[in-house]
DNA sequence: TAATATACGGAGGCCCCCTCCGATTTGGCA
DNA sequence: TGCCAAATCGGAGGGGGCCTCCGTATATTA
């Protein structure tokens, strides 16, 4: 649903190459200072202007979209394969991983990705809340499969697991210990 | 060890006037938009010029220690008084949930409380290490006394906590949520 | 090759960070 | 009370970022 199809009349070459730079830059860049990145900065290393860059991408937020709006969308489609391959609570531990990993590419992301909800309606938006839903759903599964406690919102286990991605955002090499945090999340809520 | 006696010569009137307004100011503005508030309105709003805001603090983590210093130092001596008064496992909750409270006062505090550490070595930083001192310290009594998991790192724990105290800081609302996780936190170290 | 829709790029207005130093005020002393 | 040195103030100024606007350049098409 993303960047699928064309929207019209194809662009200029000359577009579709800035667009691909200023997609490629801005992901070293917000890899490496997090979603606060300098956009002067995307613009000045892609060899564009600045203009060039917010006529492709008239918001921040437009331009986290074009960069993660499709791996999101992958990982919510993931949801479904994942329970169809696993014992529910095993689905919903292994999506949670992959959640956490998809919102601590870039620091910062995770705070984007939890403060929809009342956004804009922009794109971005659509791709958070999809995401969302898709971890509630696993939760639900869960749940109803015995596999979990029913007493914790959905919503909470997701919060906790965005908790546990921004603590990976903090500290880089946390790797190992992203894993046992999740960890510690499953024993929480499990039977 | 913060604000305690005094430095050398009192200070002139209106040195201390200036610093007590810049905090007052700054205490307001940190509340409502975070601690990246704009030093320079702090400022214009405590009606002083923006270098007598510099000199006074340096930093803006000289600011921030002089805000929270001494409600961190007094987290680290509580966790003592609730040691003696309680169950190890029900000090240490009690604890956890007071250390949440007070990372999360300003928006982004939690990050600056984590990510000491590597940091300057200024006195935010021993501030802020003395706090997971003692939350560590807590963890290991727990630990001790059987009333919680012995496999799991104190540092996740004060970890775990931090992710919660930024949750709780996402949505300003959420104070029955950031219950929960911490319900759900300790369900997960409990035996 | 010429015409035109597209796309480019950077100057400019506004805000913020932080430093530096001339102007001002205070506290003590005669 | 009046004066002076030390302490303190305040804001201009250099550097950077965000975003908009519009004159200029270029890809495309006929």
């Amino acid at each position: 649903m993303s960047t699928t199809e064309s929207g019209r009349k194809p662009r200029r070459a000359d577009a579709r190459r800035n667009y691909e730079q200023l997609l490629a830059t801005a992901h070293e860049l917000f890899a490496e200072h997090g979603t606060d990145a300098s956009l002067e900065e995307v613009a000045r290393r892609a060899g564009v202007g600045i203009g060039t860059l917010y006529r492709h991408f008239p918001t921040r937020d437009a331009l986290l979209e074009a960069l993660v709006g499709d791996r999101f969308d992958k990982l919510h489609a993931e949801a479904g394969r994942l329970l169809a391959a696993h014992p529910p609570a095993e689905a919903l531990e292994e999506w949670l991983r992959r959640f956490i990993a998809g919102t601590s590419t870039y620091r910062g992301l995770v705070t984007t990705v939890m403060a929809d909800a009342h956004g804009t309606g922009s794109e971005l938006d659509h791709s958070c809340a999809r995401l969302q839903k898709a971890g509630s759903d696993l939760v639900f599964r869960a749940q109803h499969a015995g596999a979990i406690r029913r007493d914790v919102a959905a919503g909470d286990v997701l919060a906790m697991a965005a908790g546990i991605s921004w603590v990976s955002g903090q500290a880089p090499d946390g790797d190992d210990r992203t894993r046992r945090l999740l960890d510690l999340l499953m024993s929480g809520i499990r039977l």
